[in-house]
DNA sequence: GGAACCGATGTGACCGTGCACAACCGAGGA
DNA sequence: TCCTCGGTTGTGCACGGTCACATCGGTTCC
């Protein structure tokens, strides 16, 4: 004849009303910040809780509610750190309201694995997903869904209607080119960012937008994936035809890449060639020479995406919030000639 | 008089059931893989399922069986490549086996905060811990709380008898050390890790060892905080004191840093002074000098952690794994004088 | 003075699954 | 023929919460 709280099972609500000499229920009311309830009850019931270390089953409350106080992250970037610092972001943000966070890496970006994602995140009952995928194609996989579980994504396409948010790509590479212009630079590449992101194509305008404005020759631009590895190569080969005098290269990391391989091929940076970056990753300031870049704050990104995904869960209006205005951050990869 | 699947609730067990004509507990049973089920029931059951488009309901299982099939990760830095690249393949490894992963950050790594994100993590129920928080104290504190939730440390502390695995941190540092003594320098500084990281002793043990080993003087190490600016600002001031020839940065971010300090400062890298890092960050083939280091293989390592904690979790016997090998990967920034 | 109302609490059902146990059936051995 | 046994299936309950509704005593208002 043993009392459940015996049976070494973890203490439920019934163990805590039984020792508060209350009903159940009554203690889900205190749980629940319910407010009629006597203070001296409440106190009592307190009591119960700290003197048998309950903890509520969340399993049970999902169970029952069909809300599991949960966040689903999507993610389809491979630790960069733009992404990786908005994620932390995102888990801080979401843990200050109760939420937890269970992230979903993408291998792939076919509309099946994305699917197919969607649909765990969805079985394991995710409250809202935030979406860190910036490739256009999973924006349309994911519109044409009709998901039931609410999403941001951190990425805007390019209508201004959609639901999402960013810092402002366009206008930070806008600024980073006429900084480029301002310092004599008329011949200048571009170094973009694969074919299919969305953050490549809005660099890429802004890079076009900037040339078109002060009357200056646009190149087609080079199609890179990102890594450093990449930016290497490109500097090599664009070593070859050095009709340019300067560079904006989409990332950092390319950037970086791209003065290895200009230094390979015995072109002087900034001197010969200036190179400009984008999102001020920690060494960018300590390369040689030290990359002037655009900076981007990724962690209120996070913040942002978690305080819109909050409001449409608990339909809400959304909190507006503008661009994210990028800060041209100058150093010495460019200078004047 | 609305059966329950036409209420727009999501299909149960039992509608599942109703439809294929069994028992509900024969659906289940076809969910579980039961043994004996009849391959004629079997299929009759999937097809219902297939017809409802039916999910089990996951917090309900959790509920009943009190296993979550959810792993926490429980993260004390601060977006670094090497943890990052951890995370991912942990939570790839996670989903290959049926395990979803929610991570919790830590912002402090006080003994309360440990404590509370442990709790919170038990809270979620989650079925087993990965914890990358190298700092010893944590190990200490998580040692001294015998959780009854299994988790697996990614560092391990300095005694063989802990349930923990990592590369084998000391025996890379001392290859690198090693190399630069082989490089015929002999005024080796180490430029550490903070005071409390595991990685950190361990680096610098294998520092020490290799110097002492080879009969050559040893420097009170400099302790940093793992950032290109603090390398960036010890290679300033030592840059004051040129009594060394080499320094062994704990890692590349820090090595980078001090590169870009000694430049600043006249000094010339790799002439003057070799410098070494730790990790082999995509960046550290691209600065200048690239950096010779010593590369670890982190994806390996959470796959691992992963193997490890859902043997524990299932009770069975713990594969057993040699300490991954690190590998010297030799570059530019550091030569024979 | 009685009806209506409100605050504080209790009662029972229900969420969707897995488990223990029972029941049934056909095969095989005594 | 009867009993045993193992494969296959069904029945009822438990898991730990929340929700809808009932209850009860005390005010308020007419």
């Amino acid at each position: 004849m043993t009392s459940p709280s015996e049976r070494g099972r973890m203490p439920s609500i019934r163990d805590v009303a039984r020792l508060a000499e209350v009903s159940h229920q009554t203690v889900s009311r205190v749980l629940n910040d319910h407010p009629s309830i006597r203070p001296e009850t409440k106190a009592r019931v307190l009591d119960a809780i700290a003197v048998l270390d309950y903890r509520p089953n969340l399993a049970a409350r999902a169970l029952v509610t069909s809300k599991s106080q949960t966040l689903g992250v999507l993610s389809a970037t491979i630790g960069e750190f733009g992404p990786t610092s908005s994620i932390a972001a995102i888990e801080e943000a979401a843990r200050a309201e109760g939420y937890s966070v269970t992230t979903l890496n993408l291998t792939s970006t076919s509309p099946e694995d994305i699917g197919s994602a969607v649909r765990q995140l969805g079985r394991e009952h995710v409250d809202g997903i935030v979406v860190l995928a910036p490739q256009v194609r999973v924006f349309h996989v994911l519109r044409g869904m009709a998901s039931t579980v609410p999403f941001v994504t951190l990425q805007s396409a390019s209508g201004a209607d959609e639901i999402g948010l960013s810092a402002d790509q366009m206008a930070g590479a806008r600024l980073i080119t006429e900084h480029l212009i301002a310092l004599g630079r008329t011949e200048i590449l571009h170094l973009a960012g694969p074919q299919d992101w969305i953050e490549a194509e809005s660099r890429m305008r802004g890079y076009l937008d900037a040339l078109r404005e002060a009357d200056l020759p646009t190149f087609p631009p080079i199609r890179g994936d990102w890594t450093a590895d990449f930016g290497h190569f490109a500097g090599q080969e664009l070593a070859r035809r050095p009709d340019f005098t300067a560079v904006f290269a989409a990332n950092d990391l390319m950037a970086i890449g791209l003065m290895h391989g200009f230094r390979d091929a015995g072109l002087r940076v900034p001197e010969d060639v200036s190179v400009v970056g984008f999102d001020d990753i920690p060494v960018a300031a300590h390369v040689a020479p030290p990359l002037t870049t655009v900076h981007q704050d990724f962690s209120e990104l996070g913040r942002r995406a978690v305080a819109l995904l909050l409001a449409q869960i608990r339909g809400e209006v959304a909190p507006s919030f503008g661009a994210l205005a990028p800060v041209l951050r100058i150093r010495e990869s460019a200078v004047s000639r």
